[in-house]
DNA sequence: CCTGTATACTTGAGACGTCAACGATCTTAG
DNA sequence: CTAAGATCGTTGACGTCTCAAGTATACAGG
């Protein structure tokens, strides 16, 4: 309850640790129901999304690191959770021996169908639900402005 | 640059993805300057900072535990990493043998006064620098009414 | 007083992600 | 053709955080 005057960097302390916070208890709370209802991580479910709306449901594995923001590494254990789980394949790519793309599988075709709904359910209910729709356009686009924007943020 | 008609479903998934590479840009070049500048995680000078701002210096661990968002052991073993490098210690309560209080120590107390100027600097430059006051205003009062948004978020 | 329940904190096991180093393959320039 | 350098991917070592379980203390009711 500050009606105090704040300064410029004041503020941009407070409303950064705000959405620290908020989207440590957003990220938690989904998180949480994600791995109860479906065994997924969020990164998983990230990762399975990209694929899908990628051509053939397929894509390199840098490319992945890059759209989903994990290091190549992480990029690598991630999948190897996700094929033995069954949910991806590894192909290799006849024009280039050093990629390796990641394919969905017919499962994880159906893991994502099965997933995408209930997530963007809880989505809607902790975090969307919370705006107006004007609102949510002026956030993404604020959201935009920040570093590594770029990065794609298809739905 | 989709200029077309999106639903309410459509358009919260797009921002709650950005809302996440967001965080995860951000956040990683946050937490590698600190980390080189400073040794220290964006968890731990959270932790310092509440500490730096409650009275006495001093604060119970469930309590921050509460404040920084993390989990109750979650705090133990950040905590753990900060008594070993001698900025926190502990203090034993008088009329509660349970809780234990995580004090700042001098060196806690210096290694706050420098790290929080340039980090405040970085997080201006990465975040804050971005928007304008009133839209930093809007972004913190946006933000607020996400879940958990009771918790404590001063600078 | 004693028993049951709630609270404070710690600990072991394990998930997830990073960095640094490495092997393999491709590309380009002499 | 070959050597230098870039790119793709994996691996080992490690840090951080969580969950589940356990210990210790506090407190309330019978």
């Amino acid at each position: 309850m500050t009606s105090q005057v704040l300064s410029t960097q004041e503020i941009t302390s407070t409303t950064w640790l705000r959405f620290l916070r908020a989207h440590a208890a957003v990220t938690r709370e989904l998180s949480a129901r994600l791995e109860s209802t479906h065994g997924l991580t969020l990164s998983d479910l990230d990762v399975l999304m990209q694929l899908f709306h990628a051509e053939g449901h397929r894509l390199r594995r840098v490319d992945l690191a890059r759209q989903v923001l994990l290091t190549a590494s992480g990029i690598t254990r991630l999948l190897d959770g996700l094929e033995g789980a069954g949910l991806v394949e590894k192909e290799r790519c006849s024009s280039d021996a050093r990629v390796t793309y990641a394919v969905l599988t017919e499962s994880g075709l159906e893991t994502i169908r099965s997933a995408r709904e209930s997530h963007a359910a809880d989505i809607e209910e902790l975090f969307g639900s919370r705006f107006s729709l004007e609102e949510k356009m002026a956030l993404d686009e604020m959201l935009s402005r920040l570093p590594l924007a770029e990065t794609a943020c298809q739905t």
